[in-house]
DNA sequence: CAGTGGTCTAGACCACACT
DNA sequence: GTGTGGTCTAGACCACTGC
């Protein structure tokens, strides 16, 4: 930063070099609208983001190298990252940095899992086991391409499965999955694996899941969720239906849930 | 501020004045640890809200004020109000002031509650007609006290209604209530009162809700909830069981819902 | 116009982790 | 010790609101 630490006070949003220019872009429509330093920085470190400049568990440069490069006061970038920190997509650590949020290494074992035993003190619940029963390549019905924001026909996975928790099945799942990100991936790889699913999506295809939605409701187990869950068949389960995202809020998975909640309940927190 | 603002940098945490020294407290057991001066601050105007020296609506002095009377800077009273914000407990209105939160003139009809229509674009369903099936006052069952933080026996008040979305019965509630707080509470209260529930127990019991934990299961109508719901036995309902908090993660309400689910869903979005 | 929150800066010092 | 994030300050200026 041969230039800068000393310039006068300009406008600061001007100042900014070409990379830093995140305001004039193309303005289609409507006016340009003021925005923030601090915002602009934080979409040129999620630009980086998405680029793979970082990849997830590498450190990004420290907040002096970042102001450095984008000619603005530490405060700001700071602020930028904070925003970045609470949406989960980076990790502040108190001396060591500031980290790429990844699912691997990641203690929590399901980071979008909200089901619970109901008398199990905390996450007193060993590992769940896993076992696929099938991994298809298809094409996207007009329903599964909707949500995937692609279109009817378009090649997807399908694949299914049950975890179970102390031998006990509790959830059966079916997951769409983009064919073009997810090329590759195989029941083999699938079984192989250990750890959760969204850490292999990030390791091995790239794809990181940064938020997620869900639609809940009630429903009755068919014959063959009744089968797979060991329950009879009528009983009420839980619907979970999600939708997860990757940066930029491209949906990459949706995935359909059965609970079984006799046992279990899906906490949720309320702000 | 007669003194200060030239003062030299001192120990902040020590300059502060007697209402603003939250550090020592008493500090039972554990070391009275670091905590920094914002969090103490922060700490200080939750105080004040719990207190009822702002009630909810009401603006809370400006920034500068704050500052002036904790005797730290702008950017300090700031941070903390951040966090304040970001948990809902204030409002920020720019050329305003800041607000305390409320649930009344809130323009979010429930402010806990997920439960959308499948199709309806967004929130366009219409207001909900609210049925009060009754209002009793009674004792505590161990399970009832547990959950509210009292004992076996006390005083409590117990609520039942049914919410429904264009005539047609959506929501069926059981509602409990710790008698002390609101005593005083009945039917015709309940019966007259146009707008949020908790907007009343705002203003006419000076409660306010602040966070909500729900546990979420699937499970089948039994004979009465089949019937009020207009739904057959046995079909599948969505069980929302919800401990309310006031400030503080003092138990204020529990409610148990029992949700359709036919053409609604329970939203949640996860990050 | 004055008052409020919102942004940005620059510099000081603290707490923590590594080496 | 050096380097990182974390806190605190003081002052400047901008954007919005309402008189």
């Amino acid at each position: 930063m041969p230039t800068s630490p000393v310039t006068p006070p300009s406008n600061p949003a001007t100042a900014l070099p070409a990379e830093a220019r995140a305001e004039g872009e193309f303005a289609g429509q409507t006016a340009p609208a003021f925005s923030p330093l601090y915002q602009q920085i934080k979409t040129l470190i999620l630009r980086s983001l998405q680029a793979g400049e970082w990849k997830p568990g590498d450190a990004i440069p420290s907040e002096f190298d970042l102001a450095a490069r984008y000619r603005v006061s530490q405060g700001t970038v700071r602020k930028a990252i904070d925003e970045l920190a609470t949406d989960n997509l980076l990790v502040r650590r108190q001396g060591k940095g500031t980290f790429v949020a990844t699912h691997a290494e990641q203690h929590i074992q399901y980071r979008f899992l909200r089901l619970l035993p109901d008398t199990g003190d905390l996450d007193s619940q060993g590992p769940a086991e896993r076992h696929i029963i099938d991994c298809r390549r298809q094409r996207a019905s007009a329903e599964v391409a909707r949500q995937l924001g692609a279109r009817t026909g378009d090649p997807v996975l399908q694949v299914r499965r049950v975890l179970s928790f102390d031998a006990l099945p509790a959830i059966l799942e079916e997951i769409w999955l983009p064919g073009g990100p997810f090329k590759g991936l195989t029941v083999e790889t699938l079984s192989d694996d250990k750890g959760p699913m969204y850490a292999l999506f990030e390791t091995q295809f790239g794809v990181r899941m940064v938020r997620a939605v869900e639609k809940i409701k009630a429903v009755s187990a068919d014959a063959e969720a009744a089968a797979l869950l060991n329950v009879a068949e009528g009983q009420p389960l839980l619907s979970v239906e999600r939708i997860a995202y990757t940066y930029n809020d491209v949906p990459m998975e949706l995935r359909r849930g059965l609970y079984r909640t006799d046992c279990r309940h899906y906490r949720n927190e309320l702000n």
